[in-house]
DNA sequence: TCTGGGGTCCTAGGACCC
DNA sequence: TCTGGGGTCCTAGGACCC
């Protein structure tokens, strides 16, 4: 049996832990610039305050309600996140990590289901001052089921196990045809036009049918419903296959030499990402974008494949000048960029090759000089030259809370 | 005025090879 | 007149998720 742990309003609920005085009152979390709602506590849901609403549209209604509103905190949340799945990983056999607030695990045994799976949910709480939902099924697509009515039904006590035919079926039963993990808006409208309300029409469906809808993807699900495990166990020491930097700057970004630093500031971050993995990448992608809601938008993108993989910064900035000298339209206010590295590969399976250019080995000494630098110091102290100096963020955080739990001099104070 | 960021997986279709 | 076909690799883009 599998279960699957959700922290509930997971980043609301980070920002409570280190402020008990919004129990009760309605919290929003906003996205980047605070740009749009990314979580919401239970009471600013009943407020009607939708998922990814711009927070211009609900200015008012957060006045009018006094609604708290933070700047999203990501250094917050990722330390809390890592706590949650350090308890959960202590208590069970297996997990995967599935995201920064869910979490699959692989139960002992059936015996005293629900008394295993209450003592779970209730450890993680005390431990680290998170509520979290658990669904519990054979599949994890039916645990997704499952955890979606422990959420929303309060008589499951945040714990909803399905564990027999009767209960499956009546779940589906239950359960909107959109509300299927793995269906979205566009797979949805085709469902119900061809009147596959629920998840148990779907299930009744046959397997052809699905798989000429909706490809092997549909089958997975389609399968998965029906109790039969399609989804295995992630590779846990894979890393990830590919790491993305992109972001919208508060500001537009005018001019080729602003925009290569931002450009570069962005592979940098992703340097960083890559390196923690120990990874280096043989493809590299760089994007920009104007206003995406301009009827001119423009958006232009390149890739190319490197001859040598690599996860140095000089190096991959080199490229992303090349790379931006064909994208780059003067006179256009820039939005938003980003930095892809693709087909990542462990340092350990690089392969030296003889007509490689560049010292690897040197390179690689002054790399690591760098991140013990920016480990003491902070990923400011040192850049190279290209991402000037002037370069700043560019971000909105007007409501950001402390970072409790990572920094010293934000630590939180306790007054008697 | 103001509209996030970071991922995964799959398919179609072109290029190329034998 | 008749003008192969199958395999593989690559990339762009769709769809979805949190």
């Amino acid at each position: 049996m599998y279960a699957l742990v959700d922290c509930n309003n997971f980043f609301v609920s980070c920002e409570r832990v280190f402020n008990p005085s919004l129990n009760g009152h309605p919290v929003i979390v906003l996205s980047n610039n605070d740009g749009c709602v990314i979580a919401r506590s239970n009471e600013a849901k009943a407020l009607g305050i939708g998922m990814a609403v711009p927070f211009f549209q609900i200015r008012q209604l957060v006045e009018k309600h006094q609604v708290v509103v933070f700047s999203t905190n990501f250094t917050l949340y990722g330390d809390m996140s890592d706590r949650v799945m350090t308890v959960l990983s202590e208590l069970v056999p297996g997990i995967e990590v599935y995201s920064v607030d869910e979490a699959f695990l692989h139960l002992r045994g059936l015996e005293k289901l629900r008394e295993q799976v209450e003592n779970i949910a209730r450890v993680v709480t005390k431990s680290t001052g998170i509520p979290v939902s658990v669904g519990v099924a054979q599949t994890k697509t039916l645990c997704k089921v499952a955890n979606h009515f422990a959420k929303k039904y309060k008589g499951y006590e945040d714990v909803c196990i399905i564990d027999t035919e009767e209960k499956r079926i009546k779940a589906l039963q239950q359960t909107e045809i959109g509300d299927v993990w793995g269906i979205g808006r566009r797979h949805r409208n085709m469902l119900e036009y061809h009147g596959v309300k629920t998840a148990y029409d779907f299930t009744l469906k046959s397997r052809a049918w699905i798989r000429s809808k909706m490809t092997v993807v549909g089958e997975r699900i389609w399968r998965e419903l029906n109790g039969q495990l399609c989804l295995e166990r992630e590779d846990v020491d894979s890393g990830k296959k590919q790491i993305c930097t992109s972001r919208s700057f508060g500001v537009p970004i005018v001019g080729y030499d602003r925009l290569l630093e931002s450009i570069v500031a962005l592979a940098a971050l992703g340097v960083a990402k890559l390196r923690k993995q120990k990874s280096l990448a043989k493809g590299l992608y760089v994007m920009v974008q104007t206003n995406r809601f301009d009827d001119d938008m423009y958006k232009s993108s390149r890739f190319i494949t490197l001859s040598y993989p690599t996860s140095d910064l000089a190096e991959i900035a080199g490229y992303c000048r090349k790379m931006l000298n064909q994208l780059y339209v003067n006179g256009l206010e820039y939005k938003r960029a980003g930095v892809i590295f693709q087909d990542l590969i462990k340092e350990e399976n690089a392969v030296r090759d003889f007509f490689d250019p560049v010292d690897r080995e040197k390179q690689s000494r002054l790399s690591d000089a760098l991140d013990s630098i920016a480990g003491k110091y902070g990923r400011e102290a040192v850049k190279i030259a290209i991402q000037g100096e002037g370069y700043q963020p560019n971000i909105k955080q007007t409501y950001l809370s402390k970072r409790y739990t990572t920094n010293l001099k934000e630590i939180i104070e306790i007054r008697v």
